[in-house]
DNA sequence: ATTATTAATGCAACAATATTGCAATTATAT
DNA sequence: ATATAATTGCAATATTGTTGCATTAATAAT
């Protein structure tokens, strides 16, 4: 369980104000150690209005709290950015895996990231996604 | 330049009818071998229907014809699958290139695709999505 | 602790994106 | 050439995301 001084940390390392909805949000997010979408954080904060749980994932984006998973269907997943993520250097290699099973999204360590090189590019950043079973479902 | 009778077979080897919309959908995937969304067709071909082309590409998806190509935008694009695709047997390792600068995006080949194992997950897919810059921005 | 300043929230309206039903049309098989 | 079955275009609808603005709340300054 996650100390709400901790939550409030987080936010103000990252330049935002501490409110309710942010609190909240970012809490839900830490303590399921999953990705959510914005339809998952509207079903589960009724009480907060649509456009601010959309704004709240956009500042937290913005302000390298979350980063986008990307996906085929058109639905954006958010996960938290690892500690060492800032507005000024995010760190952009990431792997997420999506159990066709569940359907849970989960951040995996980055350092599992093999390197790429592709002769003639240059490689900036690489998302990996890996769908598959969970070890819940297998 | 792609033969008329090439795109034909594509699509009667898919179990798709031939219509001139999926004719000139097809050919402008493949002779520009790029990935293009929904949007990218709606400007391309104002001779068909919003929903003719959301149809379109939807039979072609469902048929093995095209593969989404995951994006952490909410914009889905679509790539031409590689001729070991079908329905029953679709290749489902892909490595996309997004240029940072141009925006295209391609798909390259599978077999660069490192090999994934993943301790007490069953990996089954994996998507690789690479971002910086293509050789013609460098 | 009180006040001034600045930012976030909620609501309403709007914009963009995607889907469905159905009649008319077109493609394929016979 | 005709029958059958699928695709198209249109209209309506549903879903998803954004903007402006008055009110409210959070932080900084006193």
């Amino acid at each position: 369980m996650i100390k709400y001084s901790e939550l409030k940390n987080i936010l103000k390392q990252h330049n935002l104000r501490v409110t309710d909805c942010r609190m909240d949000v970012l809490e839900y997010f830490i303590k399921n150690n999953q990705a959510f979408s914005f339809k998952n954080l509207e079903d589960e904060f009724e009480k907060y209005d649509r456009v601010t749980l959309y704004r709240t994932l956009n500042s937290f984006t913005e302000n390298g709290v979350f980063h986008k998973i990307p996906s085929d269907t058109g639905v954006v997943t958010y996960g938290v950015c690892s500690t060492t993520c800032s507005p000024q250097s995010h760190n952009h290699n990431h792997m997420h895996f999506q159990c066709n099973c569940c359907g849970k999204i989960e951040c995996l360590a980055e350092d599992q990231i093999p390197e790429i090189k592709l002769p003639h590019y240059e490689v900036m950043e690489v998302d990996m996604i890996i769908k598959g079973m969970c070890p819940q479902c297998i």
